[in-house]
DNA sequence: CATTAACCTGAGGTTTTCCTGAGAACTAGC
DNA sequence: GCTAGTTCTCAGGAAAACCTCAGGTTAATG
């Protein structure tokens, strides 16, 4: 895959050099999800089944980063980053944990720049803690250092979580964040309800489409009750974050 | 379904290397259907009636995108999806479902630079997604990266649905969209309204023409309030979108 | 110029899509 | 384990879109 053509407001986030990703995970549905979701967004990336191969392709792939599974066939998350870190790769990691597994393990595990993320992520979600994780330790170096993500009066501070309107600081749910972010990443392109569930919803989720009117409205009453309104619905289509129509 | 008798004058999106299309279908009708007209458009195209010939075909004609329906007698779509991936072909996907699937079985068609469209579509909807999903995934490269349509005053605009005459915007329904859509990519031919039927309408409607005489009516309405007017009808013919005669 | 076929368009009924409020289920933090 | 915030489902209502039909208009034809 190519250039990129979804984020051409992201100017500052594209680097001079590819970032490299290598990432691991056994259940194959979830490495190809990923590794899809990343190409499409503009990185190099490389799949590992298992700890053992992981060490094996990192060697040669000398990636930035890796998303790494903690439960391995062999051996786990962990074991494979430390052994990385003794042959001298600096490298960050953003591990995949599942959701009931004890978070003080991780909080200790998860030293440095690195971060986890958990089963079912979304991929807003992933995508979004893989650039800060990338920002963090260094790879991406960028001019402005402010994570503020544009649009009209709207403001969205990836690294603070705050977002803006005219000024105002306005209270999002997680959920009502990730919808707000990934409708300004797509700014004046018209997103499907399908699109949205994909992206931003967990990758597990089984209800229909019907939540995304629901979040939309919920956006609307925090965001579009100010002048004018910016999110417009393309009826059969989606929805659109634009400005008012110039007539 | 009628012949189709255009011929393929599109400009710009005439790409310097004709783009390989696999469409892999178990009916025999459907992929008939689309093969017809993606080679028509200028595609070249192969298919497939199963997942294993897919995967076959794949191997060598080495495709640019699939269209790939995601019911398929041996294995399903997204198995072959996968399987091409981790093959290592970076190639575009657009899914094709049943209507009444949208519900579980639709999640993370949308991921990377895949899209998908529900059976029954209409071919003009196919194409056009099609194209933009080339484009998504960097197979088309285009100079100016707007994806709009012109004819005279007019312009339609396909990342964000809008259509302006003379620079105003102007509403559009669905199939309104669809069918001046139509009439711009063949623009200053006369088109059949068994053409506009078989190309803008859902490939099952049973309906007669007459509704394509009531949708031109109401595009007169919208777009040819200003001068001068557009839609040309061709009595016994068709219509055809021309600027005024030079007398 | 009368006749006829083709076309136009308004009216109205049906279907689809979208919006939003209400409330149940779940979760996190205290 | 209680509370508040969040997530999700559901359903009613409103609006938009879709389609049919039929009467009026226009153009071709003899």
């Amino acid at each position: 895959m190519t250039t990129l053509k979804e984020k051409p407001k992201m100017s500052e986030s594209m680097p001079s050099t590819t970032q490299r990703i290598l990432v691991v995970d056994d259940e194959n549905s979830i490495s190809e999800l990923i590794s899809t979701s990343l190409r499409f967004v503009g990185f190099e990336v490389r799949t590992a089944a298992s700890g053992s191969e992981a060490l094996r392709v990192a060697e040669e792939f000398k990636p930035h980063a890796l998303i790494l599974d903690v439960m391995l066939p062999d051996q786990n998350g962990f074991e494979v980053c430390r052994q990385l870190r003794q042959d001298g790769h600096s490298v960050g990691v953003l591990f995949l944990t599942a959701k009931d597994t004890v978070d003080d393990k991780i909080a200790g595990l998860t030293i440095g720049g690195d971060d986890y993320v958990t089963k079912p992520f979304s991929l807003e979600e992933l995508v979004a803690r893989l650039r800060a994780l990338l920002r963090r330790i260094g790879v991406i170096e960028v001019e402005n250092d402010d994570e503020k993500i544009r649009f009209a009066d709207l403001e969205l501070d990836e690294a603070t979580h705050e977002v803006r309107r005219a000024g105002n600081l306005i209270d999002l749910s997680p959920t009502e964040f990730l919808l707000l972010r990934y409708l300004m990443i797509n700014a004046d392109r018209v997103v499907s309800k399908s699109q949205i569930l994909d992206h931003v919803w967990q990758y597990d989720f089984r209800g229909d489409a019907g939540i995304v009117e629901t979040y939309i409205s919920y956006l609307r009453k925090k965001i579009d009750s100010y002048d004018p309104a910016l999110i417009y619905t393309v009826r059969g289509v989606g929805y659109r974050l634009r400005l008012p129509a110039r007539k």
